[in-house]
DNA sequence: GCCGGTCCTTGAAACGTTCCAAAGGGACTG
DNA sequence: CAGTCCCTTTGGAACGTTTCAAGGACCGGC
């Protein structure tokens, strides 16, 4: 146990000399183990435990070809979506025996950019990416590097490759659709910017949502630049200001419903009794609100999991092997009292009873 | 332009014999621009974008010995916190060109061990972790490796090595002083759970206020399981069936404080006329709830840069020639609504004058 | 005592870079 | 014209693994 480590740290060739054998035994013991008996076997580890040895990835990718890493690049990981997608991938990255290296492309194309050749040249074994740069350019000079890659919650008009998305015009849709059954007739949809193509499927999905249900269901759009908490308590205000008030509000997400919350709390208009509200998310803030939100639930993990699990399988397949997916999961609507039947006469208190 | 890439894709020798000059002179034009005469250069870039050419960061590590990645190993990705960090440190880690591989050893030391493990097999440059194992033996098993590393928010009794922190204590202590200084008497801590040295900092902090203040002023500490909204609805609950009610709660993070809102709204308890509350961390959802939170905020973006500049100049410095450091830094008090001077007379506040 | 087989182990050739000493080729200088 | 210098380029030796063909030891059967 004499930590005899004093210049650099040791290779395969000072664990081989420490225990006796030859590199390529220590090889096999690190890889083959069976291969290997079990008196040398115990040599071999009992070396590599007292130097401390710790096997060289680069050079083992060097000249083995294939790494042990996922990656995940995501548009912001400080949105709740991305970080159940992180888990979702990780669990299922790890029963595959890979890890998952996480970078934040912050929606910049040019950051994007930087962190993709980061991570072709790193060679890592396949990429889950929201592309920030949605015209595709970005991605096809990344696929000249040959590596695999899933695009997650982002559908690019010619891309090529899998993608693993979730139906957000079918979770607008849902959204109004309860709205509408509620008995509500005039809906605001309080948008995040609509240049982002979420916040566009779901105004998709709200006015199919209103077509469906006939004449006398009327849709106003408040589209935002931002899609935060202040973005709702913006929008709330210009509801407020609108001739006749909507009776329901669909939000682009559960940050833009916590602040329509906020912003009608402020002007006396109690939720749900005057205004119920939907958000999109359903984060945990958003259930424990005052009044806790009925939302739309994305099932981020199981985005996670079946993009990683078709990475991991598309970059195991031969050449030509692989054929691209596209799947497509279905949102959910979560019920709360943000939206409990009504709108009901009379009563002051904001509470449901 | 044809594309000849059919069966792999190309080395340095590939770029090198379509510009015609040697492999040195490619390694060069990468790494030493300069040295190398202008016509050559082209040439040997032209040939690089033609064959689409992405230099293997395994073997340049490999023979160069130092990798270009640091590493942030959070303890749960999904705090803001730990978001917050993660900017940060990327924001210093891009200015001295390296990038930052997050992973997330979700609170569990077996993973904190498997990520630290594979972090020391990719030879990264230098470690941010907070660590799960408060023990340090995973932390004395990752050294051996002579990885750097620069712990995050987390003190670690015989911890050798930089460590960069917020002063939670002082937090606590703010916190509880802000509720005193409001003229409440009788003040409630509701903690996440205590085994974690966060909470119990924050607590110290609070009883050095408290003991500060003088006779006159009390803290019932009110212990939590876990430290998300339901936590802070129970917490709410414990409260209200006090003999007394305090008329100030101090929440262990804004979690919890949201939860306590909510509990105390569905009570009929109203904030700030009868309860005033604090939170913890300064959450973009806890300022624009229905009420907005007075909170601490902790300066996690300032927290990633100095750890990552940190770890930076100790992995760039000879063998002897860094010396540990650490770094605390101070929190800092937001006021809003939750915590306006009250309790107003006048109302049936329940408190002992 | 020889043969065929089964296990285990070995040594050396890759993998794709970086680094270095040395060589080549001008342009000046004496 | 030889001698110096500087600028550019070259070839080859590392780096620490994996892989693989080949070698050695041992066993049981004949």
């Amino acid at each position: 146990m004499q930590g005899a480590c004093v210049t650099k740290s040791a290779g395969m060739r000072d664990v081989a000399l420490l225990a006796g054998v030859s590199v390529g035994t220590v090889s096999n013991v690190l890889n083959r183990p069976d291969a290997v008996a079990p008196g040398t076997r115990a040599r071999v580890q009992a070396a590599i435990a007292e130097l401390g040895f710790v096997r060289s990835e680069s050079a083992r990718l060097l000249r083995a070809g294939s790494s042990q890493v996922l990656a995940l690049l995501a548009l912001d990981l400080a949105e709740p979506f991305f970080i159940g997608v992180l888990r979702g991938a990780e669990q299922a990255a790890r029963a595959a025996g890979f890890g998952v290296l996480v970078m934040d492309s912050a929606s910049s194309a040019a950051t994007e950019a930087t962190h993709l050749a980061m991570l072709a040249q790193q060679r890592v074994r396949g990429v889950l990416v929201t592309p920030a740069d949605v015209s595709g350019t970005t991605l096809a000079e990344f696929a000249r590097a040959r590596i695999p890659y899933v695009l997650v919650d982002r559908d690019i008009p010619g891309g090529i490759g899998c993608q693993v998305l979730v139906d957000d015009v079918a979770g607008g849709a849902m959204a109004v659709a309860h709205l509408i059954a509620a008995g509500h007739r005039r809906i605001a949809y309080a948008a995040g910017p609509l240049e982002s193509p979420q916040y566009r499927d779901r105004l998709e999905g709200a006015r199919s949502a209103v077509a469906e249900a006939g004449r006398g269901v009327e849709l106003v759009v408040l589209p935002g630049t931002r899609a935060d908490v202040s973005a709702g308590r913006d929008a709330a205000e210009r509801m407020l200001g609108l001739a006749e008030l909507p009776t329901g509000v669909f939000c682009g997400n559960d940050l833009i419903a916590l602040g329509m919350l906020q912003g009608l709390f402020a002007a006396g208009v109690a939720v749900p009794r005057d205004v119920a509200i939907v958000g999109y998310d359903d984060l945990e803030v958003a259930a424990g609100a005052v009044v806790p939100l009925t939302s739309i639930r994305r099932p981020a993990t199981r985005v996670g999991i079946a993009a990683a699990e078709i990475l991991v399988e598309e970059s195991g397949a031969a050449a030509g092997q692989h054929v691209h997916r596209e799947l497509v999961f279905q949102p959910e609507l979560v019920v709360r009292a943000s939206s409990l039947p009504g709108p009901r006469p009379g009563l002051p208190s904001p509470r449901p009873s």
